[in-house]
DNA sequence: TCTTTTTTGATAGTAATACTATTATATTTG
DNA sequence: CAAATATAATAGTATTACTATCAAAAAAGA
């Protein structure tokens, strides 16, 4: 078990990266504030020169680590997703039923994240942040079937098909398990942001979370 | 009815533009080639020079009609919402079976769009992808608390209200109605784009669309 | 029809973005 | 301690995202 999750644990494509930012001080230095600064100014505001003033470094410096910042958005969104699939395996490890288990995923893929415990240089719950509002943003480009080709959403695919095989040993007669697990994946970042922005077309507030409207959903959906 | 409809018909909030694009020939020409380009570029790639040059005018000239292409997109989009409002109304008017009328308003929301009929200078069915793919982006930004205030999503949000309320009338006992209907329709323009570009997370394909997987959704979630 | 108003086109200009290239200076490693 | 590598500083380019100005064209009104 414990091999098993080393062996899962945080890896991201190289194709992502020019240079591998957790090899020095300068690289997880641009990890870390990156996700602080690309939280407080958003996607479309953050930029190399404005990160390299805030971490006392240089533009040129940052373009040795990161090709582009939607490389960079890449590369985080990357590890988030590794590091929920890493706690995905992790707690849904050892659970015999398999609708506790499919519910324990849910509660995993669609959970605000509230803590920053496990990384150093990186704050998950800002992190989680950043991946509702600017996730979509790394798929929805011209360039999609080429980064895809290249393995760039690799890691996030196979969230899904955790889930798949999940939703197919509680019911292995439902035809659409890879649209609702897709559904779950997607749809919950969206709750999240209604939530905090669209109040009036979502239930979920302090109260309801994403969290619960999924697993009802699910239940409902795979009881035949 | 007819005066319904055509009270209905197609209004967008005098806030996203300069100046109408619907009162002159350059303004629809602005319209009609801007779908044309971002569908064939990206939002990303897209610029008012490259729309000027295709359309044989000037940048400047463009920038009196909309402020940026953030705007523009906005403006593509509440057209593409109010146009599929007029719809749901239309096909949806004198069903009298709740989960008939409700599954018919899935349809709506959920078809992709083929043909495209009723507007000289738009072409439905090229918006529809662009709303697959560039939607999100008008409102995953940091302007979205200040855009939503102004209206610039009012007529997205009645489309999902309207849907609310077909829900809750075949379910009044279901509590997740709002979270459901936005599922749906944000759900939706996903599962096309996954359909198109990760074919390996969705069940949709040519045989199975994602009205199917809504309509199914929806009728298993709401029984009681 | 002539005049006034409005719209469009052409040109210029600015600040910022998204990079690339070069060279000097640190820092690390063998 | 030498060699290799990483970083900083500077400069430079093409493009983007605009704004401003002014002249020409088109539309509207009397």
């Amino acid at each position: 078990m414990n091999n098993l999750l080393l062996s899962l644990k945080i890896q991201v494509n190289d194709k992502i990266y020019v240079k591998d930012p957790e090899t020095s001080s300068l690289g997880r230095k641009i990890i870390q504030e990156s996700i602080l600064l690309m939280d407080e100014i958003g996607f479309e505001n953050f930029t190399f020169k404005k990160l390299g003033e805030r971490i006392g470094s240089n533009e040129s410096s940052i373009y040795r680590y990161f090709e582009s910042k939607h490389k960079l958005l890449v590369y985080l969104s990357s590890w988030y997703w590794s590091w929920i699939e890493y706690r995905l395996v992790f707690i849904t490890n050892n659970i015999e039923s398999p609708i506790e288990k499919l519910n324990k995923a849910i509660m995993v893929v669609t959970q605000k994240i509230e803590d920053d415990s496990q990384t150093e240089h990186i704050n998950e719950s800002i992190l989680n942040k950043i991946i509702i509002t600017e996730f979509t943003k790394t798929m929805m480009t011209k360039e999609i079937d080429i980064e895809n080709k290249e393995g760039f959403f690799l890691i996030y695919k196979r969230v899904i098909n955790r889930l798949v095989a999940m939703i197919e040993v509680v019911n292995p007669q439902y035809a659409y398990s890879k649209s609702l697990a897709s559904s779950i994946v997607e749809g919950a970042l969206h709750q999240h942001f209604l939530k905090n922005h669209l109040k009036t077309i979502t239930n979920c507030n302090e109260n309801i979370s994403p969290t619960e409207f999924y697993i009802n959903l699910v239940a409902q959906t795979l009881k035949s």
